[in-house]
DNA sequence: TATTTATATTGCAATATTACGATATTTAAT
DNA sequence: ATTAAATATCGTAATATTGCAATATAAATA
C-alpha cells in the first residue's frame, strides 16, 4: 500500500489529477504566476525568485514539465520555459464543465 | 526537510496550491465527475462507485472538504456531501486568469 | 584550455500521502 | 434495548514528496 491505485480509474482521470497535482505546491503556483508576470520564457532568474534552493526550484520545474504544464527548450547556457497551453486548457476545461454544470442545475440540499 | 514551506509563500498561493493538490488524486476526481454525473449530494453510494475500501474513500472525502472542494451536512444515517462552489471558483478563475493572459499576450519563444 | 555561469542529477533525511483492517460512532429500524 | 447501516477514526505499512548539500554537466567567455 501507500502508491496511489492508477490503474483503477480512467485515463482522463488520472490525467487531470497529474496536472492537477503538479500545481499543489505553492512553489509552482509561484512558477506559474511569475511566467504570466514577466510575459515571457523564465531564463536564468526564476531561482532568485523563489525561497527555494537552486536544486528545489530545478525539481519543481522538472515535476511541471513532466505533468505537461510548461514545457522547455534549451536556449544556449539556460534553459527556456514556458506555459504549455495545451496542458491548462485540459485543466481549465475540466473546471468549466464542473461550474457550467452547476449553473445549469443548482443543486440546493446542502 | 519534507514538510512544504509554506510561510515562505503567498497566502494566495497557498490557498490555491491546497485546492489543486485536494484534486490530485484520481479518486478525488471521480468523486468530483460522481457528484456532477447524479447531480445531487452523495448520499451513501459513493464507496460502491469507486475502487477503494471505505475507510479510504473515507479519508479522500474529508481532503476534499478540508480543502474546500465539497462540504458536507448530517443527513441523518449518511453524509449528504456536495460541491462547494466557492472553491471551485476560485480556482477556475486562476485557471481562467491564464489562459485569458496568454491569449492576450502570446509569447512565443518555445 | 581554464574559468565562470546556469541548470541538472544524485543521495539522503524529514515529512506527507495512500491504503486498508480493525474498531468506534452514530442513527434508524426492529 | 438490540441490531443493522453508514460513516468516521485509529493504527500502521508502503510509498511519495520535499528540500538541500554535494556534485555533475554543458555552454559561454576569458
Amino acid at each position: 500500500m501507500g502508491a496511489t491505485k492508477t490503474d483503477h480509474f480512467a485515463e482522463s482521470q488520472n490525467e487531470l489529477a497529474v496536472l492537477a497535482k503538479a500545481l499543489g505546491h505553492p512553489a509552482r503556483i509561484a512558477i506559474i504566476e511569475y511566467l504570466l508576470k514577466v510575459d515571457a520564457c523564465i531564463c536564468g532568474d526564476i531561482v532568485n525568485e523563489l525561497p527555494l534552493s537552486q536544486p528545489t526550484v530545478s525539481q519543481h520545474l522538472k515535476e511541471l514539465k513532466n505533468a505537461g504544464v510548461i514545457k522547455g527548450n534549451i536556449e544556449g547556457n539556460s534553459i527556456c520555459y514556458c506555459i504549455n497551453e495545451p496542458g491548462l486548457e485540459k485543466i481549465k476545461g475540466f473546471f468549466e464543465h464542473i461550474t457550467n454544470h452547476l449553473e445549469k442545475k443548482r443543486n440546493n440540499c446542502c
